[in-house]
DNA sequence: CTGAAAGCGCTAACAT
DNA sequence: ATGTTAGCGCTTTCAG
């Protein structure tokens, strides 16, 4: 079924179909309703493919997702889709392997689907890796800042500087951190983290989760909450990675908030239900999918502007997973 | 960047380049490993849209998933994808609008993107609206039985009456239904309720949710929960509105399972969380997706195969949200 | 093993 | 307002 047989039905040629199909100027009234009405009863698509090659200027805007479980990635794409509401460019899909997977190959595939511009969300590979994939192909960054590359993201040191200080001035002194893997650009929670501790005159403990998922928090936190030192309060790199230690928490036989106070980021649903009521850093992630579906179309619509750097202030929601630390750590208090 | 360039570079012709590229015999092993080295070098990306087209067999797989925000449909997404990775098929997936939305339009732009087959998890539309569907593309119907089209999915009725078992053998009298929106083939699990529930002697309580997001389901349950006759135990059409319930529980001031016993459906992550701790009937959503991607590409591969008719059993997972009836309640009972 | 040539379905000048 | 024609990048006979 091809804009041919369209022709051949309505009795006209092939370029009419098409300059009707488009909406183009420079076909009358009557003929482009006949052509539509055809087209309607034969049943005929048109291949999306077929035009992009013949226009030589790929529309279609990819969008890469990190982690399908982890709820923030669909905040971000209904945000990015909804920015592409109006617009007439196709939204194309590609989900990381796992959740600790550079980007490249997939970035890679979405190439090979002749996009003509990548949103990321996000990127674990190196800066100098990721600004090497932009100049393949246009490229926005997503709750990521990447020097000279569009990138719409969130203050993270901000979000973790109000987490930690609420912890704090809960009176907490052993505070850790659950961090994800130490990939570059992705260490803004954990600086921050480290940086108001040791302004508060406290030592710093950092765990490292192998990668973003809720098993591999749980891996990871485990023996710290076991050891008689076991801190008081833990701060995670996001939701998905405070739900973990939250399980953890628990398989220890520790409440939270009574003998372990957590705070995530993302404030993503999970955080939100009454029994979880995690404390979380709220980064906007449907906005941040918005602005960074806006921004994609405004590059493919100005390739030499200057690069977007667009930041955003995240805001601690207190909900009940944080309290003072218990009675019996209190003595310890200097 | 072309076959035409990297064929220049390498000072062949046009077509090795292609041979190559698809490790068609007919190449000596120094040409190809030079193409794939310039190529390589020129950072060349095929482009498979013109490949496609070229090659007259549309081979990319498209998955349609209802809602991003329910995890079992990453599960499938991720249990398709395991079962494509032998394959050199390309996934490209689409996203309903809303979790109540017909799958008519995002299966069209499946098709403009000229897929060969799709996978759809899970559609709304009637069965006949399917059938026509799947008269225009080759289609595997994941999580619902559709009559004379590919299907993959799990024995609903099993399940809910397990669930409902499950529920009687506690005690329970007072036993509602929580229902998705009424679409044609999923009402499996109502209709077994519903059996269930007039085998047992018992009256029947449906109350039905405006579309599959946890949001509706509060809105739904909590008049009824506000009723001086409400249920002690709501068996919920999925998870997430399972989870919906309780928040509209809790929200009213009872206790799960103290007060109101709870079940839900697909056993996702949510409903093991300590706290949680949902019974749940699994429908293996990862082991769905693998299956139906091997039944898309058997279809692919045997378009004139009859029909995949693929019935799996699901488990009852029972965890803490059920209990016997509170002893108030005791007292109505026959 | 290699190359020439036709054509996939569509768009976009360029005619008429 | 409508039709002709030349590609887009690739695959695939068919001849060397």
């Amino acid at each position: 079924m091809t804009q041919e047989d369209v022709a051949r039905e309505v009795g006209v040629s092939r370029t009419l179909v098409s300059f009707a199909f488009r909406g183009a100027p420079g076909v009358s009234n009557e003929t482009r309703e006949a052509i539509l009405d055809a087209a309607q009863r034969l049943g005929y698509r048109q291949n999306a493919a077929a035009a992009d090659l013949a226009r030589k200027q790929p529309s279609a805007v990819g969008l890469y997702l990190l982690d399908l479980r982890n709820e923030v990635y669909a905040d971000i794409f209904y945000g990015v889709r909804e920015a592409l509401e109006e617009a007439p460019n196709r939204l194309i899909l590609s989900v990381s392997p796992t959740a600790n997977s550079l980007g490249r190959a997939a970035v890679d595939s979405l190439i090979e689907a002749r996009i003509g511009i990548v949103i990321a969300a996000t990127l674990l590979d190196s800066d100098a890796d990721v600004q090497e994939l932009a100049q393949t192909v246009p490229l926005v960054s997503v709750a990521r800042r990447v020097p000279g590359v569009d990138s719409v993201y969130s203050d993270d040191p901000a979000g973790a500087k109000a987490a930690v200080r609420h912890l704090l001035e809960l009176g907490h002194t052993r505070i850790a951190h659950l961090a994800g893997p130490p990939h570059e650009g992705h260490q803004g929670r954990r600086r921050a983290y480290e940086r108001m501790m040791s302004d508060a005159g406290l030592p710093p403990r950092v765990v490292t989760a192998e990668d973003y998922t809720q098993e591999a928090a749980e891996w990871a936190i485990l023996p710290l909450l076991a050891d008689s030192g076991r801190p008081t309060a833990v701060f995670a790199h996001n939701d998905v990675l405070a739900v973990g230690a939250r399980e953890a928490a628990y398989r220890l036989g520790f409440a939270v908030p009574d003998d372990l106070s957590l705070i995530g980021y993302d404030n993503s649903r999970i955080s939100r239900l009454h029994g979880i009521g995690l404390t979380s850093v709220d980064l906007h992630a449907p906005e941040l999918g918005r602005s960074a579906g806006r921004a994609a179309l405004e590059r493919l619509a100005n390739p030499l502007a200057p690069a977007v750097d667009l930041s955003s202030s995240p805001r601690l929601v207190v909900r009940g997973s944080t309290a003072p630390p218990p009675a019996e750590a209190q003595k310890d208090r200097p």
